[in-house]
RNA sequence: GCCUUCUUAGCUCAGUUGGUUAGAGCAGUAGACUGUUAAUCUAUUGGUCCUAGGUUCGAGUCCUAGAGAAGGCGCCA
């Protein structure tokens, strides 16, 4: 009978009594005399597989030789369980240990690690439960975005890693640069002499590239790294970060807000039908966890609920006025309980703000659109109020904003005249502004940063552990 | 960057008002066990108490400085 590696999730689809081979990595080995158990699994699915070892078959040296994070292929047949957590198991009948794993040097136990440990061994941690399941949700979640965009006719555009531009104000750019900076004195550095005979650096938006591609081609997106140099040490901040940012023409703000929560309702729903078993395990670890904090701290619903909720309800869309009066009115502000007082129109409104408008007075994702000038960027369209500017934020609960965007100024004095107020130079952005002097139509744009939309997905309270590698000030290894 | 808290065995943590030889569970090691489920049972190895100073007869415990981490805040996605 022919042996076929089968991958330990479609297991499922496998006739009983069928020869196969499987090949994975040990989570745990249970030896007795006559008969030792293993939980082996590949990173296919939560689920791992039970090798049964009849111990008059093996050669116990061999077998003392497999523990865990040992890797293995076996062969066997595939039979019904007898045991109660699992419906198969694999009768070992013969083993090859591909890679031997010191258990006195392998970091990863079967128990419970704190994140924090496994931060320190996150080239391993894939090999726990909750990354494997962390990091297949995020797989999903970047498939799930790009079926999104190629359903709706959006062209997938790769805007540049290096940039010379530093005029969007997004935050604190990382150089980039050949020069030997071993080898230079204070203060001489010649940027004539590097690669690009000028400073460049690290892209901290690919939006106003993308805007050249939505007036040719439609409908564009990027998806792409962002690196900012900002020194944010929070739990919602890295330094290198993904970021999906569409941009459409003939999109005016409402149209803008109108995908941006069609978009999080279709990967949500995605993440539903084709994550489940992970959404559980993840469910679960939460609600354990939470068993440990006072009922204030713990989620309103578990995890799964909390994004059906998403699914099933309008995102509630607010201007800036309304928001403000809602945070000026609101009990917090009246008691003095925020930390930062709302009682000025044109103020930015803070987490706290954010938070409560999200989490106590809505109980809902909320869209504000249409802030004060004064807080916004200087490429977004002025409304008729000459006061405010055409922009939204899609804020979700406990993660905060997860989408910024905005409808673009299209008419070309318009935004030189914002452009001069804000000190943004013109003639470096000259091939920007030449989408405005020829054939400029009106169009709109939004980033979705990747890692925040799946601490939401996944419940993860620190973006350092959605992340494979996470980059943040003072740390980059692996 | 700011505020608060934390740092004790490979991991997770106890360690009383400063007092003699710093403990537990898990992991590891040796053994037992006829089907286990983070197996169980017996025995056992393992410590620069984050680092450097200081106070004291005596410091894991108190003080100062530094390093690292976590949570919150700011900047933002």
């Amino acid at each position: 009978m022919k042996k076929e590696r089968i991958k330990i999730i479609s297991i499922g689809n496998i006739k009983e009594e069928s020869q196969i081979q499987v090949m994975g990595w040990v989570r745990t080995i249970r030896k007795s005399k006559n008969v030792s158990f293993i939980s082996l699994n590949d990173g296919s699915t939560i689920n791992s597989l039970q090798i049964v070892l009849d111990m008059k078959v093996f050669d116990e040296k061999i077998i003392d030789k497999i523990n865990t994070g040992s890797s293995l292929s076996v062969n066997g047949k595939l039979v019904n369980s007898t045991g109660k957590n699992q419906k198969y198991e694999l009768q070992a009948e013969s083993i090859e240990l591909l890679g031997e794993s010191d258990p006195e040097l392998y970091p990863i136990q079967p128990k419970k690690h704190t994140f924090e440990f496994l931060r320190e061994v996150a080239h391993l941690r894939p090999r726990t439960n909750t990354f494997s399941c962390i990091f297949r949700i995020r797989h999903a979640c970047i498939f799930a975005i790009h079926k999104f965009f190629n359903e709706k006719g959006f062209i997938n555009i790769h805007t540049p890693i290096i940039t010379s531009s530093d005029a969007e104000g997004a935050g604190e750019m990382f150089r980039v640069t050949s020069l030997d900076l071993d080898n230079i004195k204070k203060n001489k550095l010649d940027y004539t002499q590097d690669f690009f005979s000028k400073p460049v650096n690290l892209t901290v938006s690919g939006q106003l590239n993308a805007e050249l591609g939505a007036l040719a081609l439609s409908e564009v997106y990027t998806f792409g790294p962002t690196f900012r140099a900002e020194n944010s040490n929070t739990s919602k901040h890295l330094a290198e970060f993904w970021m999906i940012e569409p941009e459409m023409a003939f999109y005016d703000i409402d149209d803008n807000m109108d995908l941006a929560e069609e978009m999080l309702k279709y990967i949500i729903s995605y993440i539903l039908k084709n994550c489940s078993s992970d959404l559980s395990f993840l469910e679960n670890l939460e609600l354990n966890d939470e068993k440990q904090l006072p009922q204030v701290k713990r989620n309103e619903f578990p995890l799964i609920q909390r994004l059906e909720k998403i699914i099933d309800n309008d995102f509630i869309r607010v201007k800036y006025d309304e928001a403000f009066q809602i945070l000026r009115n609101s009990k917090p502000n009246k008691k003095g309980k925020f930390n930062f007082k709302v009682d000025e129109w044109g103020i930015d409104f803070q987490s706290e703000h954010e938070r409560y408008l999200v989490e106590k007075h809505f109980k809902n994702p909320v869209i504000v659109s249409d802030y004060p000038k004064q807080i916004k960027a200087f490429y977004m369209r002025s409304n008729r109020d000459n006061k405010t500017v055409a922009a939204m934020d899609v804020l979700f609960p406990s993660v905060g904003e997860i989408i910024g965007g905005s409808q673009r100024e299209e008419r070309l004095m318009m935004l030189e005249k914002r452009m001069e107020e804000m000190n943004v130079s013109k003639s470096e952005l000259s091939w920007y502004l030449d989408t405005r002097r020829f054939g400029t139509v009106k169009h709109s744009g939004f980033g979705l940063g990747l890692e925040r939309l799946i601490q939401f997905v996944t419940g993860m309270k620190n973006i350092r552990d959605v992340i494979p590698f996470p980059r943040t000030p003072g740390n980059c290894s692996y």
